[in-house]
RNA sequence: GGAUCCAUCACCUAGCCUGGAUUGGGUGCUGGACUUCUAAUCCAGAUGUCGAGGGUUCAAAUCCCUCUGGAUCCA
């Protein structure tokens, strides 16, 4: 079936040279450019080292070996074609189209997963992600971390691994009193069902309420923090100390002082398990987790177990002990325990438990490799997790390598979403909300919607509407490359137009479509269920009904379909296989504005409804993949 | 001070790991196509010395070095 290996394995044949192997010929044989009219090339100086020959006079002479005699014996080739040191091929696009359909219809599903190898053991993974804060909603940052984690994870059972989803709420520390300082002093008893609220906004808000009152406090506190910075700042010998202890105090009289330490006041009532705290606490928490739950399963997104900090935050302590024990971490003598490190791109060392004896991120992280390790037994862990953390989890990875953890450690660093004013600040307001983004694109798909069809009923409107503005949402964010950064603009983004998730569930509408105006016209769909007929509609005379460019480039799409999917999975790159489903659509597109289907004579008609039936099997597949769903009607 | 990542048309982006033929899409712009399977569509046109300089190579957007500019992390 991989016409590729084949081609290598005939090449190879020819070479007749122990130095070129079929493996180092599959390497070279490149897709050929899409202006060159031919599915596969190689450029011969690249055989110019094993053969010591003039790449030239090496196409030359391969070229010649293709006699028709060689040809009829390797119909798949149908030309090989020689242009300086490049070498054409063109294979026999009806024998691939058969094969290729024969597949899809017998089952996409194995088709799509054809090309990987098999293996004995499936791999057991655990994913991480998006691990959020509970003292605010989810943003766009997070539907990114969310989509990317999902899509991983379907993945990897796509490659027959085993996949554990685990999310992380941190819901403990300064940032977490935040909201609840900001509830307390004006939060008087409402709740998200007195307010209306989704209670993970209704907690935000209190969030931003304390945001608001530090700023402003702040500001009165500003020109002595000022002053204190500059005082800090200076060498040690020109320092003053008295002035310095004076700005402090005169910083902590003030209000702004004042509500830190109500903050920090709050903190350590949290730890010493205060019963007023830590009602309070549960009941904000439950609600932020109760809106999270909420927006999860908008996005279909659900973990096989979920970690909470507070939990966790003080377990790390024995493995630390134990890396004491075994010579790994030092203790020094002021109490505090680090790890030295001599490799570049690492610091020279890390704090692991403070000199007071709390521990850090990184021993609670250090306790949940374990935990997992223990809960899941895996041999591979991927962290989903921005590219601003790259140190941490370096930092982290070395440190369970040097414990002798003995699985893989996989960062999987996104990058992070700005907006055209900066970086995203839940505290300033200028953030994207999850669950406001989604209600948006449901609008404007709302009223696409309508234009189209005013009769249909409000339930069936917005149920069309939020297929769509999903898709949007999910295509626009998994299209790129995970690893980069980019800009959200609103006003740019959310379009419905070009290439976008809407355009590829309207070229898979547009397929339903023929079949459903095949059946009004009481005109047979030939592939269901009975498989004689298809088989009979694939005989050899019939494919070569096939002439049209859009019908090879289709055949091609769909040939090439197994590859891809092996190069987005193990690549763990959506965006590859997001980009050749609208390649598909888009090739489809084409297909359908020049190639009649339902007025052709009935040969044709029946090979190019099975052709559009193939399309539309792989593009759901491959939708399905990362979870975008379709609409037979749009 | 130390480290990592990035730079491709007016704008966004793919290709870089694994070097190969005039870089591929999209938006926007100009013009055209709805009595024919849904115009959320299609067709045509203009726009690129792939940040700068050097090196390796028969061949560099791709690999190496330097510089400039930006993002992030650690101290």
């Amino acid at each position: 079936m991989d016409y590729k290996i084949r081609l290598a394995e005939v090449l190879s044949e020819i070479l007749n040279n122990s130095t070129v192997s079929i493996q180092f010929l599959t390497q070279i044989i490149k897709k050929a450019k899409k202006n060159i009219d031919a599915d596969f090339a190689i450029n011969c100086f690249a055989l110019k080292k094993n053969l010591k020959q003039d790449g030239l006079e090496i196409a030359k002479e391969i070229h010649k070996s293709f006699s028709s005699n060689f040809l009829n014996q390797n119909p798949f080739i149908q030309t090989v074609l020689i242009d300086g040191p490049y070498l054409n091929f063109k294979f026999n696009k009806i024998i691939i189209a058969n094969e290729v359909m024969v597949q899809i219809f017998k089952d996409v599903n194995s088709y799509a997963s054809s090309n990987f190898k098999k293996r004995e053991k499936p791999e057991r993974i655990v994913i991480e992600y998006p691990a959020p804060n509970t003292n605010k909603p989810l943003h766009l940052g997070h539907i990114r971390y969310m989509l990317l984690g999902q899509t991983l994870s379907i993945f990897t059972q796509c490659a027959k691994n085993e996949v554990f989803q685990v999310n992380l709420l941190n819901d403990r520390g300064i940032h977490i009193c935040k909201s609840m300082w900001a509830y307390v002093k004006y939060g008087e008893n409402k709740t998200p069902k007195s307010e209306n609220q989704k209670s993970d906004h209704f907690v935000g808000y209190y969030y931003i309420k304390f945001a608001q009152e530090e700023s402003r406090l702040k500001k009165y506190a500003q020109k002595n923090i000022n002053f204190l910075e500059y005082e800090l700042k200076k060498s040690p010998e020109y320092q003053n100390i008295d002035r310095i202890q004076e700005l402090r105090k005169t910083i902590d009289r003030s209000k702004y002082g004042i509500l830190q330490k109500e903050l920090k006041d709050m903190l350590i009532a949290w730890e010493e398990e205060d019963k007023k705290v830590r009602n309070l606490w549960r009941k904000m928490n439950d609600w932020a987790e109760n809106g999270f739950n909420q927006t999860f399963e908008t996005f279909k997104i659900h973990h096989d177990k979920t970690y909470i900090e507070s939990n966790i935050y003080k377990k790390g302590k024995k493995i630390v002990e134990n890396g004491i024990k075994k010579g790994i971490f030092e203790k020094l003598d002021d109490g505090a325990v680090i790890i030295n490190f001599n490799k570049k791109k690492l610091p020279k060392r890390k704090v692991l438990i403070r000199k007071d004896g709390t521990s850090l991120y990184i021993t609670q992280d250090l306790h949940l490799a374990y935990q997992k390790m223990e809960d899941f037994n895996y041999n591979k862990s991927i962290y989903v997790i921005g590219n601003e953390q790259d140190m941490q989890l370096r930092v982290l990875f070395e440190i369970l390598n040097k414990l002798g953890m003995k699985a893989d450690n996989i960062h999987y660093s996104y990058g992070m979403i700005n907006l055209i004013s900066g970086k995203m600040k839940s505290r300033e307001g200028t953030v994207v909300d999850a669950d406001d983004i989604v209600e948006e694109l449901k609008l404007l798909a709302m009223g696409e919607v309508k234009k189209r069809y005013s009769n249909l009923s409000k339930n069936e409107m917005e149920k069309r509407a939020m297929v769509i503005a999903l898709a949007s949402l999910r295509f626009f964010i998994i299209k790129y490359d995970y690893s980069r950064d980019f800009v959200f603009d609103p006003k740019k983004s959310l379009e419905f137009e070009g290439e976008t998730g809407p355009y590829i569930l309207y070229s898979y509408a547009r397929i339903c479509s023929i079949f459903k105006k095949a059946m009004e016209k009481n005109i047979k769909t030939p592939y269901d269920p009975i498989e004689d007929n298809i088989t009979e509609i694939l005989k050899i005379e019939n494919l070569s009904l096939l002439e049209n460019e859009h019908e090879f480039n289709l055949i091609e799409l769909l040939y090439s379909y197994p590859d891809i999917i092996v190069n987005s999975v193990k690549q763990m790159k959506p965006h590859v296989l997001a980009r050749y489903l609208y390649e598909l659509a888009q090739e489809f597109t084409g297909f359908y504005h020049s190639c009649p289907i339902i007025k052709e004579n009935p040969k044709l008609r029946n090979l190019r409804l099975l052709l559009c039936e193939s399309i539309r099997r792989v593009l759901k597949h491959g939708l399905g993949l990362l979870t975008i769903d379709v609409l037979t009607e749009m």
